[in-house]
DNA sequence: CTAGATGCAAAAGATTTGCAGTTTA
DNA sequence: TAAACTGCAAATCTTTTGCATCTAG
């Protein structure tokens, strides 16, 4: 399940940000797509219903959601400028559509193990990964 | 082990690039360095024993490198300009450290089960993946 | 009412392109 | 020699900042 953009809008207003509409119009944008949307794409859709709403804000806006972990970037290997909702749970990660840029997510990725592996060869004291997966969903396949 | 700056210089002019010392001296600091390199810290080094190159030109090599995956992109949660040596074998991910940028790759992964049990549960055909660990080395933790 | 948000224009970076001159094979 | 490469300047694209105005709470 994912955040809705009520949810997200409660938690913005309980941290002290003012919910304005075109905070809302972003947050509408971003939590009803499952594409991997970059800050021109969520402009564009945004604009649709709140035609005074300015790039720079989407900007802003996205970068606010970035700083309280809401929203997260997708690293295509081509293109990192896209923005996915995030999960609820913290852990998670991505499976792009190289076709339609559909994103799907994903929790259980048993890489623990590995980072062991990794600790113990390496030295490195690990804290994190990024994974994602790409390829061509069930509807690309086929059209 | 990596490729040496000559074995890839051997593989451009193979292909029928030609070799001038600019990118020589591009093809020496990636080759010669374990570090996430940015084109500009491409440059600035490659400017030290090749005075005349241009910033255009460690690009220009970067795309070319890239194009024929001799180089691939490193993808920094925060960063993503960074550049690598690609290993000889196809498959390899990265361990960066969040402090020195060192590098140091690996090249056995196990997600094929993964792979496999996404491709089940989400109907995508995968066709690569992108795996990246993020930590603090053994210099940088004890500094 | 007031801190915080917006939008514009302009700035700041990063990367690419057009073009004339240069160089490698 | 000819095709490929380089460097400059300028263009392009993405993202950020300064500032005056506006607005949600």
């Amino acid at each position: 399940m994912r955040l809705t953009a009520n949810k997200i809008a409660g938690i913005l207003r309980q941290k002290g940000y003012k919910l304005t509409p075109q905070r809302h119009a972003v947050l509408k944008v971003i939590a009803g797509s499952s594409d991997y949307l970059t800050p021109e794409d969520i402009y564009e859709q945004a604009r649709v219903n709140t035609p005074g709403i300015g790039l720079i804000t989407v900007y802003r806006t996205l970068n606010l959601l970035s700083d309280l972990h809401l929203v997260c970037r997708v690293h295509a290997p081509d293109d990192c400028r896209g923005y996915m909702m995030r999960r609820p749970t913290e852990h998670h990660h991505h499976v792009v559509c190289s076709g339609c840029t559909k994103v799907v997510d994903f929790g259980d990725c048993g890489l623990s193990d590995l980072e062991q592996r990794l600790h113990d060869d390496t030295g490195f004291d690990i804290s994190g990964h990024l994974l994602e997966f790409y390829g061509l969903c069930r509807e690309c396949r086929v059209a």
